[in-house]
DNA sequence: CATGAATGAGTGTTCATTCAT
DNA sequence: CATGAATGAACACTCATTCAT
C-alpha cells in the first residue's frame, strides 16, 4: 500500500511539475511576462535545433536568434550549451505515458486489442510529435550525457515498460497470451515503436518517398503479428 | 656450424615473428614504412574513436595518434574525414555483409528458421561487435552528415532490407508465411535488432545489471513470435 | 573660473583629438566598442599587408593584429580573405574612380589637354599612393584568384578602359586626334602608368637613385609624345 | 677600349653560359644522361608551373612530378623551393638583347623604322615564347627576392634599356627625332612591350576573346604613334 | 642516387563564452 | 537586465622538408 500511495505521490509531482512548467504559466502582468517566458522560449527553441540539428550541429547563437533575444542573453539564463541541452530535456521529459497509463488501468477486453490501441496512442499522442526528437536526442547523446541517459531510463523507459509488462502479464495471466517471458516479450513490443521515432529523426528524412514506412500501418501489422504470436495453440 | 644453426635460427625467428604479431616485424625503425598496413590501422583507430564519440566529436589528430602516426600521415591514405569514415564503414559492414548474403542464398529449409538464424547470426558476427557502433552513430549524426547517411543507406540497409525482404517473400510464396504485407513486416524482423544495437550503444550502459537484456534470448523469442504470428492457420 | 578655462580647454583639446586622430576618441577601453571604425581600420591594415606582401603570403591574423583586434573579430565584418580584399578594392579602387570619372566628363577644351591632365591626376592620386601596390598584386596573383582578378576587371579595368576610350574617341570626332584604332591607342595611353606602378612596386625600390624615374616628367612626357603622334598633319 | 673590350668578354661568357647550359649538353653517354639532365628537367617543369601559378600556389611535388621523379629527388638538386626558384630564374635569364645588341649596331637607315622593328623583334623572339614568363614572375615576387630583382635588373633591364638609349639618341643626333628628354622617352618605348608580357601572363587569360589585344597590331600602331610625337615640326 | 612515407608547423574559418556598456 | 562586440581555442586540411631504406 505505502508502495502503491508513494507511487501515486509521485504520479502527482509529475503532474504538478508539469503545470510549474514555465512554458505554460498563469498570465503573468504584462511588465513581467516577457523575463518569466524567455528561459521557456529559449528552451523550445533549442528542442527545434537540437532535434534537428543534434546537439553539436547547434549553434547557440541560432537557438537565441529563434528565442528572439541576443546570444549573451541566453548565457544569462543558462550557464552553458550543456546546460541549455540538460534543461531542454529535462524539460520536455513530460511522460507521456502519466495520463495514459490510467486509461490502460481500466480497459476492459482482450489485451490484445488493448496493445495495438497502446502503441497506435504512443503514436499518436508522442511518436508523431515533434517531442518524440527527444527520445532521439537521449539515444543519441546519452554517452555523453549519461546523467541524462539516467534520468531519462527512470522517468520515462521504465514507466512503460511497467506499463506494457502489466498488460502482457495481465494477458498471460487470463490465458489470452501463451507464457513468454515478459521481459523479452516487453521489447518486441517497444523496440519498434522506438525505432520508428529513430528512423523517423534521423534516414527517414534522406529516404526517397517511395520508401516511407506508414506509421500506422506498420504498427497496426506489427501489434497483430505479435498478439498472433503470443496466443496460445 | 654454429653460425649456420644461429642464422637458421634467426630466420625462423623472424618467421614466427611475422606470424605472431604481423604489426611489428623485425626491429622497427623510428620512420617505419609500412604502406600495406597504415590504412587497417587507422580504420581500426577510426572505428573505435567514432564509436566511443561520434563522427563529428572525434578529431582526426585522435584518430592519427592511435594508429601512431601524425596528422598529416592520415590525409595521405583518406582525403577527406569523410572519407575515412567511409572505409570504416565499408572495411566493418558492407564487406561482412555482402559474404553474409551469400551463405543465406545457400540455405535450403524453412524460411522460420533462417530467419532466425539470420537475425542470431547478425547478432554474433555483427551486433555483438564494436562494430555495431556505426550504425548507432549514423542513426545520430545522419541529419547532419547527408552524404554519409546517404552512402550507408544505399551500401548497408538497402541491402539489408533486400535480404530479408527475398526470405520473407519465398516464405510467402512457398505457404509457410500467411501474405502479409511484406515491407511493413520487413521492419518488424529489423527494427528490434537495430534498437538493441543503438540500445547496446546508448542508454544500455547506463542500465543495472538487473535490467540487461540478454541478446541471443531476446533475439530467438522474437523471432520465434515473429514466424508464429506469420504463420498461417 | 580656472577650473572652466581648463575645462574648456580640455573640451577643445579633445574635438582637436577627434579631429586629427578619430580612430583614438576618449578614454579607450579594453572592449572597444567601434562597429563603425573597425570594417576600416581591417581594411587599410589590409591593404598595408597586401600590398607588402601580396594576398597570398599575408595571414588574416596579421591583418586583424594590425587592426589591433582578434582573427575572429576579422570574420566578424568579413566572411572570408577573398572577402576582405573585395573590400580593400572597392574601397580603394572603384570610389576614388567614380569620383574621378565625374571630373573628366566636365572638362571642356582640348582632349589632349585632359589626356595630360587625367594621367597626371591619376598618378597623384592614386599612382603615388600606397594603395597603387593593389594594381601590382592583381597582375602578381591574377591567376590563382580568377573570382578576384574578374572582379577586379570588371570593376577598375574597364571602366577605366572606357573612360581614356571616350576621351579618344571625342579628340577623333573633334578632329583633333587621327583616326587611329582606338581600342590599340587606350593602351598605348595607360600600359605606361600602369607599368610606372607595376615598376614601383617591384624592380623600382631595388634600383640606385640615379636610375629612378621621376613619374610626373615621365608622365607629361609620354602624354605629349602620345598627343603629338596622334595629332593630325 | 679596355671597356668595349671587356663589354665583349662579358657577352662571350653569357654566350658560353648559354651552351654549358644544362638544358643543352653536347650528347652524353647513355648511362650519364639521365643523372645530368635531372637539374634541367626539374627546372624546366618548374619554370612552366611558376609561370602559370606563381611561386607561393606552385607545390614542389607538382614540379617533380612534371619532371618525372619523386619529391625527394628535387630537394636532392636543390636545397629548398626558394633555391630552386633561384635556378629557374637564372638559368632563364638569357638576355634576349646579346643577339639583338649586334643586329641593331648595324642596321643603316632610319631610326623610326629600327624602333619599330626592334619592339616586332623583341616580341616575336622573347615577348611571345614561354619565357617571357620569366619577365613576369620577377614582377610578381621581386620583393621577396630582392637579389633576383637586381640580378635581372643588371643582367636584362639594363642592356635593353641601353639598347633603346642609343637608337633614341641617333635619331636625336641625326636630326630625325626631335631632342626629348631620352631616359623618359625610353620608358614611353618598352614599358608598352613589358606590359603587354605582364598582362599576358596576369590579367589576360581571364578577359574574354572580344577584349583580347593583338600584339603586332599593338606594337606596330604604338610604335608609329611614338615615332610621329617624336619628329620634328 | 632515388624513393616515397612520414612529419608538423601553419592556414583560413568557426563558435561557445565573456564582459563593458 | 540585455546587448552584441570581442575573444581565442579548436579544427580540418596542406605542403615543404626529412630521412630510412
Amino acid at each position: 500500500m505505502t508502495k502503491q500511495g508513494s507511487w501515486e505521490y509521485i504520479t502527482n509531482q509529475s503532474v504538478i511539475k508539469q503545470c510549474v512548467n514555465p512554458l505554460d504559466p498563469a498570465p503573468p502582468h504584462k511588465r513581467e511576462r516577457r523575463k518569466q517566458e524567455r528561459p521557456g522560449e529559449l528552451i523550445e527553441a533549442a528542442l527545434d535545433l537540437f532535434v534537428e540539428k543534434g546537439f553539436a550541429a547547434t549553434r547557440v547563437e541560432e537557438v537565441a536568434a529563434r528565442a528572439g533575444v541576443s546570444k549573451g542573453t541566453l548565457f544569462l539564463y543558462f550557464s552553458s550549451k550543456e546546460d541549455l541541452f540538460k534543461a531542454v530535456v529535462r524539460e520536455n521529459l513530460v511522460s507521456p505515458f502519466v495520463q495514459g497509463a490510467a486509461e490502460v488501468g481500466q480497459f476492459q477486453g482482450h489485451c490484445g486489442e488493448l496493445l495495438e490501441w497502446m502503441l497506435l496512442q504512443w503514436w499518436h499522442r508522442y511518436g508523431a510529435t515533434k517531442t518524440s526528437g527527444i527520445s532521439k536526442l537521449i539515444m543519441s547523446e546519452a554517452t555523453n550525457f549519461p546523467e541524462l541517459a539516467a534520468f531519462y531510463r527512470h522517468e520515462v523507459i521504465e514507466p512503460a515498460q511497467a506499463l506494457v509488462r502489466s498488460v502482457l502479464q495481465r494477458g498471460i495471466d487470463q490465458g489470452e497470451f501463451r507464457p513468454v517471458d515478459v521481459e523479452l516479450a516487453l521489447h518486441s513490443v517497444i523496440a519498434p515503436v522506438l525505432f520508428l521515432v529513430m528512423w523517423k529523426h534521423s534516414l527517414g528524412p534522406c529516404c526517397p518517398a517511395s520508401e516511407q514506412i506508414n506509421p500506422e500501418e506498420f504498427i497496426t501489422q506489427h501489434a497483430r503479428l505479435l498478439v498472433r504470436g503470443l496466443s496460445p495453440v
